[in-house]
DNA sequence: AGAATAAAAGTGAACGTTCGTTCATTTTTA
DNA sequence: TAAAAATGAACGAACGTTCACTTTTATTCT
């Protein structure tokens, strides 16, 4: 038989189908309304297939969760971002970062459908993961007092994170309303300039 | 019979047992989790008569993101809000906002219903209530070139929104992680803080 | 090597449940 | 007394999962 070693595995390129159809769905429709039948046709594989690479539905999800979920591309980007000052890393790292979702448009729904439909219950193994790598760079950050205001490395990390979510979640929101058409072109970057330098005018 | 008119009427009772009894349930499981028999029960009523006062299920979350919506207490307030200077106003509408949101904690599950559920369909009604309200107080406070980086009124009511999405987001996802137990007590505040001066120290 | 064979994967019908909605009927309201 | 509201059984559809069965794959033995 074929043994090349780059080629997957039948069962492999099944679970690939699987996860991926998976999370196409889900992306589109919610992780609720989409049907295993959905997925199994969008795979390529019969219904009863799927029980044979997964327990059932949710443990799809949790394997997209843990292996398919984009911050396994943008974590190294961020983490590796460089930057002479801090205000040159923030700009790197988040033009980066942004970059790379603008790829991936739906990233941050799955965040919401882990929030709205598992209450957050799968997060905890995502950060296991995350924050060794994260925090050292941060509390470096942190550190340099004479570029910081005083913020705490675990504040820092949220408070980066917070500003793509909140970012995506009121573009999303927003689509389609009389807010979108007034709103400017490059709004990311004012989201960063706030994020650096806040609304208010230096009072010196 | 009693024609007090302070009293609602029957059908009124009925409609709003049933929109809280949606909204409890909705917060609680999500939509597509929650069963009409459910809230048939917890409303106090048979199943079949809940369409005697809504045409289906979304129909009832309609009604609810119509007038039973979080921002209803909260738009107020923010409109409102005093201050001398911009800092001033921004943190006292921020406190406020956060005061009453501190009270309902599941505010933020309806925007994420909304958006994985609906893909943000029922946002544009709330928008044509919020901007002719908010828009203006947003220009005049963009207008004070003074105190404010050159920031238009679209994007300032953009970011104030998000400033609260982006924390209530981040807490629900954080929650029960090993990073929840890094956060400090107040983190809201700081928050407000980078809102307002950002995370850089003056250059000056 | 090639045949035998046990394990894994694929198939789609079937199962039991639950869903949103409808309906004929009764009770309450105006 | 006519309209509105309440009732819960019934309907058809869809759901996640299981099952008996066939096909494919991997391993063992001659």
């Amino acid at each position: 038989m074929d043994t090349d070693p780059t080629a997957l595995t039948k069962k492999e390129r099944a679970r690939q189908a699987i996860e991926q159809a998976a999370y196409e769905l889900f992306m589109e429709q919610g992780f609720t309304a989409t049907s295993m039948r959905q997925i199994a046709e969008r795979a390529g594989l019969a219904l009863g297939g799927i029980y044979n690479h997964y327990a059932g539905k949710e443990e799809i999800f949790r394997a997209i969760i843990l292996d398919r979920h984009p911050y396994k591309q943008i974590l190294p980007l961020v983490v590796n971002a460089k930057g002479k000052t801090p205000e040159e890393f923030f700009r790197n790292a988040a033009r980066e970062a942004l970059n790379e979702l603008g790829q991936r448009p739906d990233f941050l729904k799955l965040m919401f459908i882990e929030v709205v439909e598992f209450n957050g219950r799968h997060i905890s193994v995502i950060m296991r993961e995350i924050l060794p790598q994260v925090l050292p760079v941060f509390e470096q950050l942190a550190a340099r007092r004479k570029s910081l205001r005083q913020i705490g490395p675990v504040l820092l990390i949220r408070s980066f994170i917070a500003m793509f979510f909140s970012y995506y979640l009121t573009e999303m929101l927003i689509q389609g309303s009389a807010l979108a058409k007034l709103m400017p072109k490059n709004s990311f970057d004012t989201f960063v300039d706030i994020y650096l330098h806040g609304v208010l005018k230096e009072t010196s």
